[in-house]
DNA sequence: ACAATAAAAGATATTTTTGTCTTTTATTAT
DNA sequence: ATAATAAAAGACAAAAATATCTTTTATTGT
């Protein structure tokens, strides 16, 4: 579905979002331990998610690390996606054809575009907070053991 | 969402499933011209789909070329998922766990399960010959122009 | 000021995917 | 038999994705 570094990027954001404040920071070792990625391609996954685009915040030095802001927690997961260039899913054809029409639809359009709505509808909806929210209350995982 | 290998693999054979018949056969160059996709990269696929999954079949020679057989036809779509690698959308983790499961359900499970099988479904009961059908009928197409 | 810390930045390496080109083999029509 | 045809096979090339390692910069506590 997506790529390695769109995964990553879902994973760190969210474990972060669930661990991390202002007060308290991560730190890539931790972030790539948790979610089970190499750290040095995490590190530059949340490089961009940092410098480019602002979703994920940091400070170097001692007691540095990453957190996200209230507002941050607030991004639908799909602001991710963007981030990490990854969002023609939610919107170009299953077959790969240039564009996707109602004018020249493709075999699968009419049964496809119905769950691709219902994909971008989680994606769009579902803000980072809220999936952080569910591991805290323990009732989701995000651990790979 | 797929491979370029798979999407190529996808239309390619639902382009020969409509345009070939034991009788008439389709060439290699045809059948890139219209899907649209690389010819030499087309041809390590329809070889991969004929020799090893026997889901095109071929003859060389002069009106040699790829065609379907009917019992090709009616296999689903998946079939082509599977010759091709592909197939693991249909059931890995949106996150990429390493495992997707009740028990331990990253933070999309409970909303992606219902898409994802909804898009199992989809790969599971249309069969190569319907999606050709329907091109045929001229309400869909697979053209990229 | 200084040393320690941790992210940022840059360079490089590996692997996979995608794509091309040439040679070989099987088949057919003459 | 021979020549023409078209897929099969193999070698190679380019690009993208994934991953690692080193150096630099910013920040902080002493
Ligand atoms: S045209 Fe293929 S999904 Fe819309
Ligand atoms: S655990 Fe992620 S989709 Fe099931």
């Amino acid at each position: 579905m997506f790529s390695k570094a769109t995964e990553y990027a879902l994973r760190a954001t969210i474990y972060i979002a669930q661990k991390s404040s202002e007060e308290h920071k991560l730190g890539i070792d931790e972030i790539a331990n948790a979610i089970d990625s190499p750290k040095s391609f995490t590190a530059k996954i949340l490089q961009v998610l940092t410098r480019d685009n602002h979703i994920i915040s940091s400070v170097r030095g001692p007691n540095g690390g990453f957190f996200l802001t209230q507002k941050s927690k607030k991004l639908p997961a799909r602001s991710i996606l963007l981030a990490m260039g990854d969002e023609d899913i939610l919107e170009k054809c299953v077959l790969g054809l240039k564009q996707c029409s109602e004018i020249q639809p493709c075999p699968m359009h009419a049964q496809y575009k119905s769950i691709r709505k219902q994909l971008k509808e989680l994606f769009m909806t579902k803000t980072i907070g809220q999936l952080a929210t569910e591991i805290k209350d323990g009732v989701v995982f995000i651990s790979n053991q």
